[in-house]
DNA sequence: TGAAAAACAGGTATTTATACCTATGCTATT
DNA sequence: AATAGCATAGGTATAAATACCTGTTTTTCA
């Protein structure tokens, strides 16, 4: 199996975290970090910029989704596979989550690592990703079945603990109701509809309504 | 990497076929044919007696579904999954349909391979699957991606006559931007980006974003 | 060629949404 | 008995969206 040097690029916020990464991988010569960068939206406007991108993408998943102004590691994901469907995206989390893991799959990542993987399986994974095109170990693997299998019709549940409330005020939000309308039918304060929906905000990674929307629709939590 | 041998099992009822990959896998002596079998119920009976359990069992996938008396190569992978769940299945098949992916593995297989494929790729997949616990490369990998997220029918674009240019914005809009971001994006002015949005309102029948964004998923303005 | 539509830019004003706090009563769990 | 999550409510800000206006320029097309 030849190895070819990978270019490589790398997206994670924690600065030391992102240079602890790039010298790990300068151990090995066969790995180039050529691009770099601390959030979401800097990516796409970078890749767009440059001619030279990275054949894989390290993208750390947790990057920040209590700060609305970025792209959540998932949102990310999805334009990149969009945009620039050429790269291998392979992301880096610390969640366990069975349904980030099949969330991040369904929507074009090629591959997921924990972060207290065993370091050799990074080199392993990222060669996997740049030759195969893909990186699934058994663990991920485990996540997607049981998310598969677990689809009977209309069943949902699925995705970030959102509370009842919550739910309740996501559907009313998605039928166009404003926060005073809503807190107008629930006999409640305007400042709870608010809370919630920050609540909602931060829980889906969303930067605003129309985040919400459509994390409400991909749930099954309102229909099209 | 270390690699122990490991012990193989082949489930295959063309005994051509059969010894052919017998012979392939003794070339290495990594591995270890220590059972096979011609047909489905029999290896669930073999196995219920022995305590000599392959690690890895290559199961054929073109196992006859015409005799009803016999597993198919799906029916086995359950019964298989059930009982031994502590034996990798990897699944050969002639077959390159989705379905047929999608179902296994959503069914407990831990690898699937084409027969066509390069003679190393078996070995590779074998010691993935034994390593690992998996086995998925790019191909399979899109399958499964491709089942899973559903997919909208109609191509067709209907409702409203929406132009070029505020559908684009009608799209930066659903990726969560502000009218802000989206005016320095297009190089125009905020202004703009409010008149483009006022008309989308009023063309699509929307009281805010949030109208906008169904309207834009419902008619394939943008993906889910 | 003339009318219509599209893209553009600007204004003023109000309404909503979002950010970031604190805080209390309730319930389930450990 | 302490912890945690939830639903509730409040405050103070700013940011963003929406409602109506006025225009100009260019393109499209009948």
């Amino acid at each position: 199996m030849m190895e070819s040097t990978i270019k490589m690029g790398i997206v994670e916020d924690q600065i030391l975290f992102r240079e602890g990464i790039k010298a790990i991988l300068k151990q090995r010569d066969n790995f180039d970090v050529i691009f770099e960068s601390a959030d979401g939206f800097s990516v796409i406007d970078k890749l767009e910029k440059t001619p030279l991108r990275p054949d894989v993408l390290l993208v750390d998943l947790s990057l920040p989704p209590q700060n609305k102004k970025e792209y959540s590691g998932l949102q990310l994901t999805i334009a990149l596979a969009e945009k620039f469907p050429e790269i291998k995206v392979l992301v880096l989390s610390v969640h366990n989550d069975e349904n980030f893991m099949t969330e991040l799959i369904k929507n074009g990542a090629h591959g997921y690592l924990v972060k207290d993987c065993d370091p050799s399986e990074i080199f392993e994974a990222i060669v996997a990703v740049f030759e195969k095109g893909s990186y699934i170990n058994s663990r991920t693997l485990k996540a997607l079945q049981g998310s598969m299998i677990k689809k009977p019709k209309h069943g949902k549940k699925l995705l970030a603990n959102i509370s009842p409330r919550e739910e309740e005020i996501l559907k009313l939000t998605c039928q166009q109701f404003t926060a005073d309308e809503i807190a107008e039918k629930l006999f409640i304060s305007v400042k709870t509809v608010n809370g919630h929906r920050n609540n909602l905000l931060i829980k889906t990674g969303s930067r605003n309504v129309t985040g919400l929307v459509i994390f409400a629709i991909r749930n099954n939590i309102v229909q099209l």
